[in-house]
DNA sequence: CAGGCTTGTGACAACGCTGTCTATACTCTG
DNA sequence: CAGAGTATAGACAGCGTTGTCACAAGCCTG
């Protein structure tokens, strides 16, 4: 006979939702006759039970359905096993994917994952940050919105390891981890100018985005590098918008000089320029467009026609050192602030190599 | 003199990662020389504290960077404040945007959400379910990757609400939300009937898979609504790869009596068969292939030549009402197990109405 | 076979918070 | 101005777990 007999089940059957409330170790530790300690020991593997007793404590387990609360736990240990990631909006292509990179590595280092999206909203991404951190998340990867991060700074100080993806944090020193923007840009711009093109036009987000200013940069850089003027007129940078996109592009394909080739700033302007594009090629003599070539890879770019030519982002790789930045943090590197750029590739799908007309 | 001055701040200026740890309400009240429970009244902005008490008490906080613990809170109250989202893959677009309504839904709510993929594998979904009751998240909304949901009995009897998305849970009753599978292939197989085609395949995942099985089904109901035949060798369901979607293609459109039109399972299948088509137009009699159509909408389905009809699902209104349902059951519905199907639409972009050669 | 040593088990406090209850000070009314 | 009532503040327990320490039993050694 053993203790569990004295107590037994309460009810066995189909259990109805929100019956019975969960079993804790105190309930398993007397049905199985023990001590709770014991039931602690069992459920995590501690040395020092006799292999009997830990079968009867595991039958009680079974027998009660227990599962052990991490939270109680979490409470007592100090750690939380979770970090937050904060993106911009995770039902983006470029986040969602970017956040499967940092879950795997959470996974293996035996994290969960909370995310959030922040909308680039810098009030949201404040209040989704302190709500992980009341959460006590043991690590924080932000996608910034906000461009002052110091409201992190008690946090920081009381343990919490952050890292910045994608742009730099704002009034604080932080490990950040960035893509290439100007060289990648400057690739792909120097890209068109090794096919011949001088006069090559730019059309990339509003300034105030951080890698649209940098990645602006690049396309100077690169025409500078080559000995090449740049219109004032063959630069647009604003929120992207079909029509202010079509504005721009007429502009820059109308006049005495136009341009025979564009630069796009992001995978947004670039599909939405090669919608105009297909629709000016039916008013205009048809076929023969300007070549182009935009920053950010996207889904089926190599189905449309021309392919479009792009500098592609390692997204996997870039959320996936962050998240291992943001581990080795955790274990201990305390040494100084990071910044980390992930080299962007080139990858030719024919817009590019269009010749000028 | 305020009790303040007694204690006094430990340090002022910029903090160092990891060097003091977190203030707790013990702490504040100490610092405010006001009881802990004061605090706690304060920080929950619960009635009864006189402003000059509150302002103290709020000045100490600030002094700290005293943040609420809402491990130990929920510890305490039996309630998380989160839900757990298990998907397939975070990565894929279906998905990422269904997490998004979810995520929009909770954040009303005031819930965190907490999210993992289980690679469609039934032992990392249980594991990750597990993993989520473990931290007592208060629902759960699964994407089936098992066929076997009844490890999760325990944790609704102890009063888990979850449901269901995109396929029904296994050998338990449960909320689910689902598409309208059957209509929404039907619809799209009759849009092809409709533009005169009479022999008309089908390429989807393996039978398998519950959608893939549905959708099949629909092609079938539609066809025998028409009066029209099936031949066995128009159908094919496997795991999709380019290389076995070649062989049906070809296998298809070659012989005596070939199909002159198609149904495309999910987005994969149309995107890896409009690449095969595509293909073949150069080997072929150029131009005119086979009129086709698939279930699943797609990035820039409609800037393909020709644009690809599809079935489109409301992926955000599967999310959000599965969500809705769930925090209608937190909320204390105990009405018996729903099963709700969200309506397809059908968006002509051109490649059904090829009529048939 | 006494003394020390290992080994297995359990009692207890504590993690940080909130709910309940009690104590104090203050206001109002007859 | 006494008695009753009402704000306000605090003491205390407990949520479910784990770390620390103490105890009891069994084993070896001399």
């Amino acid at each position: 006979m053993t203790a569990g007999d004295q107590t037994g089940p309460q009810r066995v059957g189909r259990p109805v939702a929100g019956t019975r409330s969960r079993p804790t170790m105190g309930d398993v530790a007397a049905y199985a006759g023990v001590a709770l300690k014991t039931v602690s020991r069992v459920v995590n593997g501690e040395p020092g039970v006799t292999p009997a007793m830990a079968e009867r404590v595991r039958a009680a387990i079974d027998q009660l359905g227990f599962r052990r609360n991490d939270g109680a736990r979490m409470l007592r240990k100090g750690q939380t096993a979770s970090i937050g990631l904060i993106t911009e909006d995770i039902a983006d292509p470029f986040y969602s994917v970017l956040s499967r990179a940092v879950e795997d590595v959470a996974r293996a280092e035996g994290h969960l994952l909370l995310t959030g999206s922040s909308d680039e909203d810098p009030v949201r991404e404040r209040e989704l940050a302190l709500a992980f951190c009341a959460r006590r998340v043991d690590g924080l990867i932000v996608i910034p919105a906000s461009d002052d991060h110091t409201y992190l700074l008690p946090e920081i100080s009381a343990g919490l390891a952050t890292v910045f993806v994608d742009r730099p944090a704002g009034l604080i020193e932080a490990d950040t981890v960035l893509s290439g923007n100007v060289e990648g840009a400057g690739e792909g711009v120097t890209h068109l100018i090794r096919h011949g093109h001088r006069r090559i036009g730019y059309i990339g987000d509003a300034p105030r985005i951080y890698t649209s200013m940098l990645r602006h940069r690049g396309y100077r850089e690169a025409m500078a590098q080559a000995g090449l003027r740049v219109d004032d007129s063959w630069v647009a940078m604003s929120s992207p918008s079909q029509d202010s996109i079509r504005l721009s592009l007429h502009r820059m394909l109308a006049g005495p000089a136009p341009v025979t080739a564009l630069f796009f700033g992001n995978n947004r302007i670039s599909v939405a320029a090669v919608r105009e594009l297909r629709a000016l090629a039916g008013t205009h003599e048809l076929g023969r467009g300007p070549a182009f070539a935009g920053f950010d890879d996207f889904e089926l770019a190599d189905m449309l026609s021309p392919g479009v030519t792009v500098v592609a982002q390692d997204v996997v790789r870039l959320g996936r050192v962050a998240a291992q930045l943001l581990f080795r943090r955790l274990a201990g590197d305390r040494g100084p602030a990071e910044r980390i750029e992930i080299a962007t590739q080139l990858i030719e799908r024919g817009s590019g190599e269009i010749p000028p007309s």
